[in-house]
RNA sequence: GGAGAGUUGGCAGAGUGGUCGAAUGCGGCGGUCUUGAAAACCGUUGUCUGUCAAAGGACCGGGGGUUCGAAUCCCUCACUCUCCGCCA
């Protein structure tokens, strides 16, 4: 979230930036500038009476010492009246700050000045296009018929077990899952990028940390008796990780990565747009993470960026990158980087990584700082990326590389496969 | 799931209801000494809030209570450890 120090020393760029959004942000900002200053003069009532109240217990405890207790249970008396005003405040204090908080978490992230305005998906601004689009015969499939067709995904099976959205891969189809994994985790290796292994249910402390709680409640699995959630993606248990901590300036760049599922209700999204592999309630992912100097994080970005399209290009994947316009940016992000295959039998592009900057939005949540070389602890910057989705991957190359001989695996997968033909 | 013990500063570990933001040790940082290092010695070393700076305020797992005053007493929740049970 924002700090509200900062809306209150820069109202109008808040309200300038926020409209990149379509968020007209006027009436808020200006009640959380309201807010805050009834904050400010309710604290320093607050603090004025309990430095009174302190002063006069340090003299009954004097008094006591020196055993004049005649004269401390006058100062007593007078002290009485101190609980009931202080309590009064501090519930005052309480009630507002709630308030403020409230208002604060409804607030999104700035976007960033490359941003460019818009409404959904058509104002995207396309910032690159990468390799040939394969044109297919009349009859090819589409990757819901081709897994079908050669039994490596079963969706039926798994309506059975779970319900809709939870397939189940078979033979060479769970095979080629067990490839992109441990490929895309060999690849962040080899980038730099740490591989940790989190939990994969979160409290609700962790999806308030990197912004899920309280804006996406509906979006993931609630474990009622234990009041735990499955994460929706492996950012909020891996960004969670450094929740409340002050690292070193020198532990820049922390680069983290991460295979997990990854859970998401997707409450009414139905429609020929979701069959097959599109969009599911369960599917894996490898998500790559870095905590960063606040001065790096846009170098960073554009370093994420081309480090997860050299994975589209090396499983030889027809792409393209979107720079996101403010309406269909995610509520968190400052910046974000759509990567999206073609998938030549659906005839159009699907989402496979997202990659965003989120600068202080997250980490002060989170209360990840680092101290500068002035002694003084500064908010760190996030990223965080995907790299990759694997179930829209499995898509495209279904799609793109089938033919009458079966579909050709990605020759980097193959070492990981064993096998180069899915037939 | 049952019974018991515990949760204090980066770590270890004291702490009688008043002078405790908190002893001591280790670690960290700076310095003396040294060609350099180690050792030794000296100094320094939490976070948040507030301010031009300060004063002041808050924080000893979270929340609540008793009291003029709580790290210390009471309630409650969470977590950790030990033993028993169950178990991949």
């Amino acid at each position: 979230m924002l700090q509200v120090n900062y809306i209150r020393e820069n109202r109008d760029r808040v309200v300038e930036r926020l409209a990149v959004r379509n968020f007209d942000a006027v009436e808020l900002v200006d009640e959380l500038i309201a807010l805050d200053e009834r904050r400010r003069q309710l604290q320093i009532e607050s603090e004025t009476l309990a430095a009174e109240a302190n002063a006069a217990a340090r003299q009954i405890g004097e008094l006591m010492r020196a055993g004049k207790k005649a004269e401390a249970e006058a100062v007593k008396l007078r002290s009485g009246g101190y609980k009931e005003q202080q309590k009064q405040l501090a519930d005052d204090l309480v009630a507002i700050e709630k308030e403020l908080h409230d208002k604060l978490v409804r607030v999104p992230n700035l976007p960033h000045v490359s941003v460019p305005k818009g409404f959904g998906a058509d104002d995207n601004e396309v910032v690159l296009e990468y390799g040939h689009r394969p044109a297919l015969p009349a009859e090819a499939l589409p990757h819901w018929e081709l897994a079908a067709k050669y039994d490596i995904i079963d969706f039926e099976l798994g309506t059975k077990v779970a319900g809709s959205g939870f397939p189940v891969y078979k033979g060479k189809g769970a095979r080629l899952q067990r490839a992109m994994i441990n490929f895309f985790l060999d690849q962040a290796e080899k980038a730099g990028y740490k591989e940790v292994q989190p939990p994969i249910l979160i409290n609700e402390a962790s999806g308030f940390g990197t912004g899920q709680l309280p804006d996406k409640e509906g979006q993931m699995y609630h474990v009622g008796i234990d009041d735990l959630y499955l994460i929706p993606t492996a950012e909020v248990p891996v960004t969670n990780l450094y929740r409340d901590t002050i690292v070193k300036e020198t532990d820049f760049p922390i680069k983290l990565t991460a295979y997990t599922p990854c859970f998401r209700r997707e409450a009414g999204s139905y429609g020929a747009h979701v069959r097959g592999l599109n969009r599911l309630h369960q599917f894996d992912k490898v998500e790559v993470v870095q905590i960063v100097h606040p001065d790096k994080s846009y170098d960073v970005l554009e370093t994420m960026s081309t480090y997860v399209q050299s994975l589209l290009q090396a499983l030889n994947l027809p792409y393209r990158v979107l720079r996101l316009c403010g309406g269909d940016m995610g509520f968190t992000s400052a910046l974000t980087y759509d990567m999206e295959v073609w998938s030549a039998a659906q005839v159009r592009w699907l989402e496979v990584s997202s990659v965003s900057n989120f600068e202080t939005y997250q980490t002060n949540r989170l209360k990840v700082r680092y101290k500068n070389e002035g002694g003084k602890t500064q908010l760190a910057h996030t990223l965080n990326g995907s790299a990759l989705a694997l179930p829209r991957i499995l898509a495209a190359i279904l799609e793109n590389n089938q033919s009458d001989r079966g579909i050709k695996v990605p020759e980097v997968l193959v070492p990981y496969t064993g096998f180069e033909w899915v037939d």
